[in-house]
RNA sequence: GCCAGGGUAGCUCAACGGUAGAGCUCCUGUUUUGUAAACAGGGGGUUGUCGGUUCGAAUCCGACCCCUGGCUCCA
């Protein structure tokens, strides 16, 4: 008899040779009815491992939250097995791992089709699983010497597995690996599986594309089969719903509707127009921006849209982002180029006299287009594209101010995120395999980063290797409303532009010795367009009133009282709130709907009565009917919930 | 850039080898309205572009442009 510890502490008694399976049957018919996998001191492994030795053990269920991996592991087999059915035997099957982080698909799996496929024929697949899932084939895990491993995928014609094996035996030595077996499937993994197909619970197939073998452009590119799977039918169809409700909220679907902005394919692709909507948003964030930059002690510089070759030879840029600069133009035979970054107008301001430590720090803030090329295939509304306005600044600092630069840079990145109502996490990325600069150098700046992020108290994760080969950097990733994250600000510390290699930037220390300059490259915001593109799909296109280009629509009940809906009109004018005047021969459920769908915050319902009563009826876009009160009591109203921003709700 | 799918009126979509159609938007007129769509009439398309097949092409074929989903990449 063997002895095992279960969570609770408790000991239970097993005879020798018992797998997870017959230690879960022994506790109870519920719980062997509900084992999904096990845990053996902290290891998942299949229900189906045996118990050995005297061990801690744990029946993983789908409360357990390693089990929904576990489940679209299963999944993605089931689905290889399906394409394998149906697209017979030349059908190469590569990867097929479960995703729990991404906000649309929970399992893929890449294939090497002899045919290609398209969405219509996910249904097929998708019927061909079920019955997979029906004939409840158990998943045997095999363990084999990999040269008898090969023999078996080599019978199967599956070189990319074999490929892999190889890859196993020379990165990581093993002399075992293992392979999962379900029917007339086989495949090559880790696990662990669910112990049989038919404990998959509901699944649903959602989109085909193409993926690089391994990742790498220079491979072949192969099908990939995107899916979802749950444990129940609620959580798919609530899945469902929040890619639905995702889709709705699109902002280049919102763009169009809400008339925010437009892209023209004879002006040319990834190049946004702001129509004056969205221009009088991005005025409202831009003009907050610029006061709290100012507060803070930043100053305003503007640096030309193009530039000689000369500076970008000395920048580096155009050995390093080459590619993503566009061709020359000609002006009196020197090549010059549109500017794809604002640091090197920056720095020779910095550098037009030399500076004493005393004015040290010096803060240049830029709302700096720049223009880069994105490959065609990557352009995505408002969210990647070729011409872009980056919230830029370039702060030049003693090695002493690094660590409180820092911090004050984090401290406003959390007042503007918060005053969009984004919640965020924090990651440190520290020093990669290629990197410029000493490792002196790296340490220093990496310190300085931990230094700001303690000394304010900011929880963070580090992205070990995850810096950029000149600089380590602290990236915020921002949450929007639906749960998804999307890059924030980013903050980096150069260890390559004040280089003596770059453009040697200095400054003159107490000693009377020049010493190179700590630079700083941050964005809080990203690029205006992609900011606020985010914004679009995080409000639903429904924006806050303080953002809002329209934010009261005042809605005469007919034109008899227009004298009076023009006088309520003019009043929230002279109060600074931007009103609009619905003067057409609409009904008033006519006039509401109109602005609903607009998305205007407020409405203010005007007739006879409320003119009699010197008063407006005032309707909120999602709360409805307010009631009536004065002119100024909505104002106030409004005042007050501009002043809060994002900040109450 | 790569793989796959797509492009019909400003928008959403129909017609899928035989004279391009609807709803909304827009314009005009009537209606003077009480909390998410008043009524009537009218305008609007070389079917992304160029070429080919055909008696005849939105429809079939090819090239290019653009869009969508991914991959690589990225603010």
């Amino acid at each position: 008899m063997l002895k095992i510890t279960l969570p609770d502490n408790s000991v239970l008694e097993v005879s020798k040779g018992s797998t997870l399976a017959d230690v879960a049957k022994q506790i109870g018919p519920g719980l062997a009815k509900a084992a999904l996998a096990g845990r053996i001191d902290g290891r998942l492994v299949d229900l189906s491992s045996p118990v050995e030795t005297d061990l801690a053990i744990e029946i993983v269920t789908a409360k357990d939250p390693a089990a929904l991996e576990i489940l679209r592991h299963t999944a993605s087999h089931v689905l290889a097995q399906a394409v394998r059915h149906l697209y017979g035997e030349q059908v190469q099957y590569t990867i097929g791992p479960p995703l729990t982080d991404d906000f649309q698909y929970g399992f893929y799996y890449d294939f090497d089709l002899p045919q290609t496929i398209t969405t219509d024929d996910l249904a097929t697949i998708e019927k061909e699983m079920t019955k997979i899932v029906r004939a409840d084939l158990p998943l045997k895990r095999l363990e084999l010497a990999p040269q008898q491993a090969k023999k078996r995928f080599g019978g199967l014609g599956q070189s990319y597995k074999n490929e892999m094996i190889d890859d196993l035996l020379r990165n990581e030595k093993v002399s075992m690996v293992s392979l999962y077996e379900q029917g007339d499937f086989l495949d090559l993994c880790r696990g662990p599986h669910l112990p049989s197909t038919g404990k998959l619970g509901p699944f649903k197939l959602l989109a085909v594309a193409g993926a690089y073998w391994r990742g790498d452009s220079n491979n072949k590119m192969l099908t990939r089969i995107y899916g979802s799977a749950f444990f129940d039918k609620k959580q798919l169809a609530a899945h469902l719903e929040k890619l639905e409700k995702a889709r709705k909220q699109d902002h280049r679907l919102l763009g169009r509707q809400l008339e925010l902005f437009s892209i023209h394919e004879d002006i040319g692709p990834g190049l946004i127009h702001w129509h004056p909507k969205a221009g009088l948003v991005r005025h409202i964030i831009e003009s907050f921006w610029k006061e709290e930059h100012l507060k803070r002690g930043y100053q305003i510089v503007y640096t030309p849209h193009i530039a000689s070759e000369r500076i970008y030879k000395t920048s580096g840029h155009l050995e390093k982002y080459g590619e993503m600069m566009y061709s020359p133009m000609d002006i009196d035979g020197q090549n010059y180029y549109v500017k794809p970054m604002n640091c090197p107008g920056h720095i020779r301001i910095y550098q037009t006299r030399p500076h004493s430590y005393r004015e040290l720090p010096l803060r240049y803030c830029e709302l700096g287009t720049v223009y880069r090329y994105e490959p065609a295939g990557t352009l995505h509304g408002m969210l990647r594209v070729r011409g872009f306005t980056q919230d830029d600044s370039h702060i030049f600092c003693t090695p002493e101010q690094l660590s409180d630069e820092v911090g004050g840079v984090l401290e406003l990145a959390d007042y503007m995120l918060k005053s969009f109502g984004y919640t965020y996490s924090v990651y440190l990325a520290t020093r990669p395999e290629k990197f410029l600069g000493t490792e002196a150098q790296w340490d220093f700046a990496t310190k300085a980063l931990h230094q700001a992020l303690e000394s304010k108290n900011i929880s963070y994760e580090i992205d070990p290797g995850g810096g950029v080969f000149y600089a380590p950097k602290i990236d915020l990733k921002v949450n929007d409303s639906l749960g998804r994250q999307w890059q924030g600000p980013t903050i980096q510390v150069d260890l390559n532009l004040p280089s003596a290699d770059r453009f040697s930037i200095t400054y003159v220390g107490p000693d009377n010795a020049e010493h190179e300059v700590i630079m700083i490259h941050r964005t809080v915001l990203g690029s205006m367009e992609r900011f606020v593109g985010g914004l679009i799909e995080h409000f639903a296109g429904a924006f806050p009133l303080w953002l809002a280009p329209v934010q009261v629509a005042v809605l005469p009940i007919s034109d008899k009282i227009s004298e009076y809906a023009g006088q309520v009109h003019d009043g929230l004018l002279r109060a600074n709130l931007r009103s609009q005047l619905n003067q057409t021969a609409d009904t008033i459920s006519a006039k509401i709907r109109q602005a609903t769908l607009e998305k205007t915050p407020y409405m203010l319902v005007v007739g006879a009565k409320e003119a009699q009563a010197r008063q407006v009826s005032v309707r909120h876009r999602s709360e409805g009917d307010l009631g009536t009160m004065s002119l100024d009591a909505f104002i106030c109203r409004c005042q007050d919930e501009i002043d809060c921003k994002g900040k109450a709700g």
